[in-house]
RNA sequence: GGGGGUGUAGCUCAGCUGGUAAGAGCGCUGGCCUGUCAAGCCAGAGGUCGCGGGUUCGAGCCCCGUCACUCCCGCCA
């Protein structure tokens, strides 16, 4: 909370109230806005506590008056004078001070200002790149700052939560180097070593590793991370873990940490979480929702249909489930009366998505059954499926018959756009984990395995077995904290045992020789007392943004980049002089 | 890298099928006004229609290119 202590003021605007009546104050801020009658005039003064009525009378405010009528909008100002009641009938109940007025004495302008390129009060939507190049304007906007307050208090309060649990907060390098696997790395020319370079961190993952190699037992820390990877509406090239790292836990005490501190968290922007939190597997989670960070504050579940078709005449269906492939789909209440138009442009969503084809019933208000498939199926079949999705007049079915993850993963897509497309009411915080995430997953392109996670998540003990014969089939202790179908955070246990993370590293292609120049260091730590440890990282702009209900993270971010990966308010990045360059041993096109 | 959307006054936008002199609200400037709180009333200033090229008798509008912003896919262990 912003008070008046240190500073030229003896109240912050925003905290007058009755009982104030009587005192005087100097309060300073911003002119928000000027009502000039002629002669009375109203001068709304805004700091970051809020806004507060100044009165100027002619009869009474003497120089002051002279003030109030040449000061302008964002002029910086003080004034000093006597709290009022204001007079019947001029009570303004849409203000905290609404009921009280500063009747103005003396008055000093602070500074003055040219107009503002936009209205600071203005409820108006303003193009972003203005707002972003007028950053220190826009946040003067009561409803820009409220996230920037809500993210301290979270900030603030995870770092109460943290410490109170035995975490102490380390700070890592920014400079670090380049590791391979993972999002393309921001690098960093080195002066004293030509030709060499750092690498900005993606996470501090290895070195909370090494932390608690070092003993540090509880870690936490947060953390500006960097990935040179395009732009989301909820991904910057800069972003902010909260970063926890402990040692000698298992699975579930880390998750019940979690929870905990979540709740604490969540408390302060007035969100009851119901503990413990769901949890559901990540073949659940495939098999039910088609993601594997599925938005719960709506159901449209994934419904296997394969046993309805099993004998299906339908080429389509048959062809899926002969070759191993299941009949998937899901009911969208209410849209059994969309044209076939707009059903085509889901069946374009569900090839796009990769799928050979939408299979659709409507089911329409009137009773009649639309289909282009239907034909196919015998009356048998019909019902089990209207059974199956207990499908009533006004809802459309929309199947896939293909491989089960890519049956999965489309219906995924159609299941949230749906929900989009129907205005489903989301409301809430569905908030979940997702775990025991595979090892590896297949990358079809490269034609090798990758880590799901990252390399060093730790596999089942009683999977360890498979790793070589059955990459695909290791489960590892993961989890991912999942909040209205956004990824909140993730973690896992961490491997700390060397020869099981050379086993994992030499799956994913790194040999010995090779695992041993990347990751010599992590290795040999492994191998000098490395106790059982694991964590988790937060995406604390995601958090916020959720939080704040903003749809994009900037929002929650001071000065964010534009989606280019530009600052339009110090035009960062910019080129460099060349005794820059040659500094750094760097030659540019 | 690919797809969609947007770009007209300081801000938010309208501008029809290509046709007279490019408009509104807010803001800004000046004037009037002693209880407003998005104050009110009167007057005024303010435009490279993102940029470049083309089609046309004529382009804010059509075509090509380009830039910026934005959303999505790819990418993001």
């Amino acid at each position: 909370m912003l008070d008046a202590r240190y500073s030229i003021r003896s109240h912050v605007a925003g905290s007058l109230r009755p009982e104030h009546a009587g005192q005087t104050v100097t309060v300073a801020g911003w002119v928000h806005r000027r009502r000039d009658h002629g002669g009375l005039v109203f001068i709304d003064l805004r700091d970051r506590s809020g806004l507060v009525q100044c009165v100027f009378d002619p009869d009474t405010s003497g120089p002051a008056f002279v003030v109030a009528e040449e000061v302008r909008s964002e002029w910086v100002v003080a004034f000093t004078g006597t709290v009022r009641m204001r007079p019947e009938g001029t009570v303004n109940p849409d203000l905290a001070t609404g009921q009280v007025e500063v009747v103005v004495a003396s008055a000093e302008v602070l500074n003055t200002s040219g107009t503002p390129p936009f209205e600071v009060d203005s409820a108006i939507e303003t193009d972003e790149a203005l707002r972003l190049k007028y950053r220190y304007i826009d946040l003067r906007r009561p409803e820009v700052l409220e996230a920037f307050v809500l993210r301290d208090r979270i900030t603030q309060r995870f770092r109460k939560s943290l410490e109170h649990r035995g975490f102490m907060e380390v700070e890592t390098p920014i400079l670090g180097r380049s590791t391979p696997e993972g999002a393309r790395d921001f690098i960093v020319p080195s002066r004293l070593s030509p030709g060499a370079f750092y690498a900005l961190p993606q996470s501090p993952q290895l070195f909370k590793q090494l932390l608690m190699v070092g003993g540090i037992e509880r870690y936490y820390q947060i953390a500006r991370c960097f990935r040179d990877e395009d732009l989301r509406a909820d991904r910057q090239p800069e972003f902010t873990q909260i970063d926890i790292e402990m040692s000698f836990v298992r699975q579930d005490d880390l998750l019940q940490m979690m929870e905990e501190v979540m709740d604490e968290v969540m408390h302060e922007a007035g969100v009851h979480l119901d503990l413990p939190l769901a949890r559901l597997t990540y073949a659940e989670a495939m098999d039910r929702y088609g993601s594997d960070r599925p938005d719960l504050r709506f159901g449209m579940e994934l419904t296997d249909v394969s046993g309805v078709f099993t004998a299906s005449q339908f080429k389509v269906f048959a062809d899926a489930l002969g070759s191993g492939g299941v009949v998937k789909g899901i009911a969208a209440r209410g849209a059994g009366d969309w044209s076939r138009g707009r059903i085509d442009a889901l069946n374009q969503d569900a090839l796009d998505a990769g799928a050979k084809g939408l299979a659709w019933v409507a089911f329409t208000s009137t009773g009649e059954v639309r289909s282009p498939v239907a034909k196919f199926f015998t009356a048998d079949e019909l019902a089990g499926l209207r059974e199956a999705f207990a499908a009533e007049p006004g809802d459309l079915v929309l199947m896939i018959a293909d491989a089960r993850e890519v049956a999965n993963e489309v219906l995924g897509m159609l299941r949230v756009k749906m929900a989009e497309e129907l205005e489903l009411p989301r409301e809430g915080f569905a908030t979940l984990w997702v775990v025991d995430f595979p090892l590896f997953k297949w990358d079809a392109e490269e034609k090798r395995w990758d880590a799901n996670h990252h390399p060093f998540t730790r596999p089942f003990d009683d999977h360890l077995g498979l790793i070589e014969s059955d990459p695909g089939a290791v489960l590892s202790y993961s989890y991912d904290l999942v909040m209205n179908g956004l990824e909140i955070g993730g973690g896992t246990l961490r491997i700390h045992d060397v020869e099981v993370q050379r086993r994992v590293l030499s799956v994913l292609g790194h040999g010995e020789q090779d695992a041993t120049d990347q990751f010599g260091f992590l290795l040999e730590a492994l191998s000098l007392g490395a106790p059982p440890h694991g964590g988790i990282a937060l995406g604390l702009d995601r958090l916020v943004m959720v939080l704040a209900g903003k749809h994009s993270i900037r929002d929650v971010i001071a000065f964010p980049k534009t989606s280019s990966g530009a600052c339009p308010l110090t035009g960062a990045p910019d080129t460099v002089s060349a005794r820059q360059l040659r500094d750094v041993h760097l030659k540019v096109d």
